[in-house]
DNA sequence: TATGAATGAGTGTTCATTCAT
DNA sequence: GATGAATGAACACTCATTCAT
């Protein structure tokens, strides 16, 4: 049958793909071997460019794979909360949470996909842009609503929310001995709530 | 003369690693070839190990060279100042504007310097470590002197404005038409003095 | 079929050994590029490192592949024959010869795997060791029988003989215009056979 | 005043052959830095090159101080003896004690000067091409006075004895414990002159 | 589809030698 | 003569990728 076919077909490319994780956790992207993902997932060499284009083909898959999920689950939350507030506070809680949870993938994340200029160019940063954008959105709702501040561009916030975030978990995953970073979601959100809330000062638009 | 011949090996040296920054930032570090940075600097190739053990020597000696005289200017910048919040402010102009002036070196720090965790854990982070160690202080003293919340921790917070600001450079770096960095000085200070301040309910220390 | 397979890969590796013999011997050990043994071998450069672990193995292969050869047809002759005095007369006889027959692997066995201290005490002198065993055998079957000297140490005289044998290829193989070498086996036959055998005024052991 | 200027400068060009001995011994020929033999001589590296053509160079002259000094002596003890197998028996005796007098030295004439085909043909063969014609002489002698078997071409029996030797002290030099050189003069001596004398059945010339 | 043997492009580094001082 | 900083040619080996089976 077609289906199973198709379903067994995606079951090895994840494998694959979670095979590279490992991998290029260890070792590092440039010293990972190909061979050594093949022999992870339980394939031969050539088997990987069946389900890729080559090496950096993997790469990008696993960005594709985890981050588009990340996406869209923080997507998801978004939608079904009405506070920009609450989003934020989601947005931090789960993107903490889930490198937590996998912390092969957070290296991934965090140190090998930033490799080259044009691979950060072209295909890291866009996942990460289209992150930014959502943050942007949660920003650009909280000034309208009144909640957020409306002196610094919402750009400007979002990178500030996002780096905040990033370089929680980059110091966590070169850390010898990592601790908890579920633990840094509420103060790191104090901060960044206060940092983004409308100064005494501000005018409001009373509709 | 002795000093002239010192001073003349540390020019050369100087000259090999501007090359290297340059080369570096146009081609990638693993894409540079050592040819070419001793083309640029006027060197036989030969030369370049007189002065450096390698390749990535020469990575390392441009962080030490340009972070360490970075992190002095910083430091002095805060000895001279008293305010905790005027010694953020001057560290955040000083770390984005140092950025926009050497473009080259900018692309250097935020991707190249980045790329083997090996390298990142024992070397890069040495130089970002002593970075997060003065924001951390700045952090601390405001926290004493009442001009910072106190219910956060220090080493995040510290983190926070790191990233905040990196994410800043790194877009900046990143961006095919780059605006100015110079200009992020002052609302990305809003969001992170907002953030640091203490709550309006945090009991004060009344010495 | 497996075995097959197998029998194709040992076939190529052969032809690698052989291309090594010739580059080798004909432009020494030092001056032999890896690519010029790939070429006469007919493949590509890499293939060499599927069959050796580099241009140092390739040697040690020449020696084993033939030394091993010949020590083992030189105990078989020693085996199948009874008076000592045969024996060497066949071993002097089918070393000479063998050099002559291949005048390439007789110059790599005479130079070019002669060339480190570390390779000749760890790697050829291990089969000339074993040779020189072979031979001090042959002595002292040669003392216990009656037929040869007892009044020098058996791997002396293994010694001598190897270095008598061994200097007359050396010469053949440096000649601009080599002569023969298997005229060669019944003089130095003569003077070897003279020198072994006990002198007038021995004490024979009468069983 | 130039005598004295000529002794110094010919003192300190034996100052560097001798360094050179102890490193190639030490290191290899191969493995060897001109600038350690520089360091071990306490001159300058280019200073080497103010005395020797260049590193075979040195070798070359390792070889022509060290073997003409010994082909002297050989020579001298040769004219200082009648018979021919006071001769040989001098010539052996010198040749062990020479080099069981200075390991280092032996060293460099058993392995490092004989690396390359060229060099073989051209340098280190030229002085044994005038030993072994020593020693043919010697064979010679003993022939025409009778005391020597005329039933085997003098080359070879020449050859034969100096490959005797060269094989007894190549052994020494690997060795990891080396015994004693000296002890080997007699029973070597034994063989050789064994080896040599008329057959029983050999007509003699009366003159 | 899967295999894995074969391919071959690509480069950092060493070190003998030179030569301006 | 002596120095030693500078030179630059030279090469084994790896490994991502291919393709015949």
């Amino acid at each position: 049958m077609r289906g199973q076919h198709e379903e067994s077909k995606q079951r090895r490319r994840s494998e694959i793909v979670r095979a590279a994780v490992d991998v290029f956790a260890e070792r590092g992207y440039f010293a990972a071997r190909m061979r050594e993902v093949a022999e992870r997932a339980g394939v031969a060499d050539g088997t990987l460019y069946l389900y890729f284009k080559g090496k950096e083909d993997l790469l990008v898959s696993i960005l594709e794979e985890y981050a588009e999920a990340f996406l869209l689950r923080a997507r998801r939350d978004c939608e079904s909360l009405a506070d920009p507030r609450d989003k934020l506070r989601r947005i931090v809680e789960r993107h903490l949470v889930s490198m937590q949870n996998d912390r092969a993938l957070a290296h991934v994340f965090q140190i090998e996909l930033r490799h080259t200029r044009r691979f950060l160019r072209r295909v890291a940063r866009g996942k990460v842009a289209e992150y930014l954008n959502l943050l942007q959105e949660v920003v650009r709702e909280g000034r309208n609503g009144g909640v957020f501040r409306r002196d610094v561009p919402p750009e400007l916030a979002a990178r500030a929310i996002f780096g905040a975030l990033d370089e929680q978990v980059t110091a966590w995953v070169l850390a010898r001995r990592p601790g908890e970073l579920r633990g840094q979601v509420e103060p790191l959100l104090k901060i960044l709530l206060a940092g983004l809330a409308p100064p005494a000062d501000e005018e409001v638009d009373h509709g």
